[in-house]
DNA sequence: GTCTATATCAAGATAGAC
DNA sequence: GTCTATCTTGATATAGAC
């Protein structure tokens, strides 16, 4: 017989906002469920009465980030400066500024149902929207924009690479297809 | 006081062999030094007069894998199709048929004094070398071929996105930028 | 909504005998 | 080279009182 617990109350964003501080600060194996409980002041066992498990928390951080993931590229869009430019720029600082948030909403398979709907969706159209070119090429320019951050944050390039002119090598690439394309 | 454990005898090559059966099988949660141990018929204690501890066993996975991986570079140079098409099937061949492999030797930091020296800049050097490309293309490459086999392995594309074409467009783009390249 | 007490589980690693 | 016994640690989660 298992309590049903509302979905957004204000205890529970407090929690989620908590465990994002966790995460950001010390990473996912500091993310347990009495870390959060002790920086609240509370015992872990109270926290099960507000969020079903760990689980739901998580893909609560999930959701957030596409959220504000969803923000920069709004604010990317209305910049002035060159609009395929701006996005990676976008994409890029919001990894670098939040690594483990970053690595939490990418690194595993997506269990959808467990975020709101629309907020993946909305992240991707913004990002998608903007580009005349295909799907296709959409989808292996994300791979670049994605294989360059994760690889920076994994610390896999050479240490004295200069990853400015690896981003615009790769979006040079991209924008002399996209010219091409439908 | 610590014992001093040879790099390479029969016995610790059976137990990373048997610690990669576990690893491609049933996934990293599963790899536990127990169940290494008992695959071989011994007790988790045993293990350790072989290995100093967990750590060296995931890198003397990584360092397999990068073996590997370097074989199927090789094999991918001297086929008669394309050189970049050959390189990137390699690469996603690889990732697609060893999922829990490569995300060991990709998803982390790399401890590189804790592999044989020379395991990954073979790798990165039979990938590197095929190509016309300057540097700052061969890393955007990179990314755009590991991000394509992570978020593939992560079941991040749409389900009905098809791949091969992304492939084709991304290397497309490449390709193009590495013959105005140096 | 919070507490205490506890169940449950499992991991990596060491000491010392044989 | 293998064993048994054990240490140490730490996690998620539930029951039931207040």
């Amino acid at each position: 017989m298992s309590e049903t617990i509302p979905v957004s109350t204000p205890r529970r964003q407090q929690i989620i906002a908590t465990a994002r501080e966790i995460l950001e600060e010390d990473g996912p194996s500091a993310l347990t469920m009495r870390a959060v409980a002790d920086r609240l002041g509370i015992r872990a066992p109270s926290l099960y009465k507000h969020i079903p498990d760990k689980d739901a928390l998580e893909h609560g951080l999930i959701e957030v980030a596409f959220d504000e993931l969803g923000d920069a590229f709004e604010a990317a869009r209305a910049s002035q400066t060159d609009l395929l430019v701006a996005m990676a720029q976008a994409y890029r600082r919001f990894g670098l500024e939040h690594p483990h948030l970053y690595r939490l909403m990418t690194e595993h398979k997506l269990d959808r149902s467990r975020i709101r709907p629309g907020a993946e969706e909305r992240a991707a159209r913004l990002s998608i929207a903007s580009f005349g070119g295909s799907q296709d090429t959409a989808r292996a320019l994300w791979a670049f924009a994605h294989g360059m951050v994760i690889l920076e944050l994994n610390e896999r390039f050479p240490a004295d690479a200069e990853l400015d002119l690896a981003w615009q090598r790769g979006l040079a690439a991209f924008r002399t297809l996209m010219e091409k394309d439908t």
